[in-house]
DNA sequence: GAAGAAATGTAATAATATTACATTGTATTC
DNA sequence: GAATACAATGTAATATTATTACATTTCTTC
């Protein structure tokens, strides 16, 4: 029942398989782990992978879900415990507003491997669409910078940071002109 | 029997009793509804006094307790309807890093009732300290202006902010490196 | 004082997250 | 290559946060 035909042998269930792209961007997940002294297990490439595949926000549960597809049948600590390692090693993030996660871009433009975790840190400010639920990640370093400057003259120790913007993005605002054509800001749909 | 000595008859059961001062910052708060065309009810306004005997934020199922203990037995939509009142009225904040709710500072120095809601909106960011669980809220607007510098440029339509930075405040800062044999104070109750 | 709107009460349940402990897998040392 | 130690995972139960749906009450306005 042991005999898994895997030839670098890692998973003790086969893991999802993705599309090129998006194994291509785990590979380099991987390798990021490695540099780092982690290990990127089954498990956790498969949820990774999984949240590479949505254009948007996924939450634990959904994953959750998709992870019981393959055959297995894992529990809420299962996908928790795999978040919290892609958190740690910057590979994600957590939209606090909406209880979900998204990778982090440097992984899906990725090409500069060093300065990854870094340059997390000091992008992790998003524009969250209501309308369309699309998370866009700014690549900005004023925010972080102003925020560093105001701690330091808090004498506050700076850890973690969120930056979340909640709004209407320029897609989604250009097809509401278009389907109220002369009245714009009357109607309030909440 | 029905006989509350309150002139403008307002609650079905008798309200908290708060401090002298947080009346006070109460009655600001009523003001400023009454100036917004709403209604700070007996159930908004315990709810509110509540946030602001807490000097730390505090969850909504803690408010729900202490709810309770005035006679009452209030459910979960009860509360939550009350905060979400108050967050949309800017007299609260929500911590999303914390799901737990916090007075805005505003009201606690509450002098210019005029401008509030501008202010408010201006001014949401917040240092959380993983030390003492204080969370203070800065008044500085040039995050606020990056942000709509960025969101003006991408063409989003910005609705709401948050900014929060989790770290370990000045006081516990010290706090830890008086452990460590030299100088320092070190008396604080949290 | 009746109609309509706003607010609240109530029960049930959904969604998100954690604890505690057993088991398995992996790397290392002898 | 067995013994060990530690990291990772499995599993069951439960905690925490939040919402839905609908009945009832209260308030405002006429």
């Amino acid at each position: 029942m042991m005999n898994m035909p895997r030839p670098t042998s890692s998973s003790p269930t086969p893991p999802h398989s993705f599309s090129a792209h998006i194994e291509h961007q785990l590979d380099k997940a991987t390798a990021l782990c490695t540099q780092q002294g982690a290990r990127m297990t089954a498990q956790r490439r498969d949820v990774l992978g999984l949240i590479l595949t949505h254009a948007h926000p996924v939450g634990a549960y959904d994953l959750l879900e998709e992870l019981k597809t393959a055959g297995r049948r894992p529990a809420p600590p299962t996908v928790y415990r795999a978040l919290d390692f892609l958190l740690e090693h910057g590979l994600i993030h957590r939209i606090e507003r909406l209880s979900a996660f998204i990778p982090c871009t440097n992984l899906r433009h990725c090409s500069h491997t060093h300065e990854h975790s870094e340059a997390c840190l000091h992008t992790a400010q998003f524009l969250i669409c209501r309308d369309c639920k699309t998370v866009t990640e700014i690549a900005d370093t004023t925010v972080l910078e102003t925020l560093k400057h105001i701690c330091k003259n808090e004498n506050f120790v700076i850890q973690s940071t969120s930056v979340e913007v909640e709004g209407i993005c320029a897609h989604c605002a250009a097809k509401h002109s278009a389907t109220h054509p002369s009245k714009e800001i009357s109607s309030q749909g909440a």
